[in-house]
DNA sequence: TTGCTCCTCACGTCACGTGAGGTGGC
DNA sequence: TTGCTCCTCACGTCACGTGAGGTGGC
């Protein structure tokens, strides 16, 4: 009866030799026999059992499992592959939407220029706010609309609404009604920007109003806006509705 | 200058004692005192680094590479986050491959019955083959067209062909011209069951025909044809177009 | 005699979890 | 004096990789 050796076994399934000894070694794969020098000798029934090792390995099965159900079968198998759908369906989750979070973070120092210990945790705690009040869809479209202005266009927009919080902070302390019309023309190249940044979603924008009610004006606006002002750009608008 | 104990911090962060101990012992975070007993003391300054190094912890960075970062700032953050991004964008790649080839083998295992090894065995490389030839789309097609018809359904399709095939076999072995009327009626059943398959469309049905060509009929079709019936078929088709 | 393969320890991996056995502070 | 917290070993985890040091067969 023809029998192979452990190098042979290696060579042809393209194992190591340190995994067949292992194998051996917990049990799971154990030579039918031995030389007179100790030498490993794989039988053709080891040679069957290691072809179903090897495909429950690759859907990554443990080892242990592996054992169970090998020697077990039937029901065992079915529900050793269906557990590990489930772990794996959870990895499968938890690794998406680790990607999506360094993706975003990435995009992020990029768009900030430097990246010092500081504003990395900076950015950090300003995604976590954001997790806490956009849907993963509606991150997905800022992020998308991030992407298609660029570098650039961000740059611009950014300084954009800082210009424009400027001319409102200005007019509220010059004492100007809302309602003027200097005023009312600041209040709709607001609007402008605010929609062209939830892209004119009414559910982005409810989002976005909750995160600055409970997280409040200056950590929300990121310390561009306090609540003098936004509470003025607040009447300019009910003006202009 | 207030301080505090590694029970205090472990409450206050939600980290265990141990994963403090185990900080301190690799020398990523490591208290600036200890008392006379030798109880450790964490001063102001370590609990900002704690903050930094849980939020690095948080993207699945490894701890020496969260130390470096940390210790060297600049460039090496952002380079450690891609460096993060290009390994989890590999594993959540990989998790997702995993995940649907196990859904499949688990909806084929369910689809046919019983779950010895054998069978498990059979399914797994029967999985393999196809991934060789239908591209990850139309997997995902033929798996949701599987869905819609549902375990009565696949058993009905299923027993059409076992059906159509003995027929076909039967005109075949009478010497019955493929181009014969009560043939070409068999050869539209054919043609239907097929569309069906394919979901009409042509480049499910080329790999579909490249996985014959080259795997063979026997192998192919799992055994249910053989090339005498399945040239006699093609016969019958090409007479029919 | 020289390669080549084979053997058995046994440590290292990564980030802790989990006791064991013992000591200070309220 | 009794809890509670703290301390330092040190093994275990999962599936091997990687030497170290040594022995049989062509």
């Amino acid at each position: 009866m023809e029998t192979w050796s452990v190098g042979q076994l290696a060579a042809a399934t393209g194992l190591t030799v340190r995994t067949l000894h292992h194998w051996d070694s917990v049990g799971l794969l154990v030579p039918s026999q031995r030389t007179g020098a100790g030498h490993r000798r794989y039988a053709r029934a080891e040679l069957e059992r290691l072809e179903r090792i090897a495909a429950l390995r690759r859907l990554g099965l443990p080892l242990t499992e592996i054992a169970t159900a090998l020697d077990r079968e039937g029901p065992d198998l079915r529900a050793a592959v269906q557990r590990q759908l489930d772990q794996v369906e959870e990895e499968a989750a938890a690794a998406a939407r680790l990607r999506d979070r360094l993706a975003r973070l990435l995009q992020a120092l990029d768009a900030g220029g430097e990246a010092s210990a500081d504003e990395l945790m900076h950015t950090i705690e300003v995604m976590t706010m954001h997790e806490r009040y956009y849907t993963d869809e509606q991150l997905a479209q800022l992020a998308e609309r991030r992407e298609q202005l660029g570098e650039d266009g961000m740059a611009r927009v950014q300084q954009e609404w800082v210009e424009l919080i400027a001319e409102m902070r200005a007019a509220m302390q010059a004492g100007t009604d809302p309602a003027d019309p200097s005023v009312q023309a600041l209040s709709r190249r607001w609007k402008g920007l605010l929609e062209q940044f939830t892209g004119g979603d009414p559910e982005t924008h409810a989002s976005l109003q909750r995160m600055y009610s409970e997280q409040g004006v200056e950590k929300a606006s990121q310390g561009t806006m306090d609540p003098d002002v936004m509470a003025y750009a607040a009447r300019a608008q009910a003006a202009l509705d």
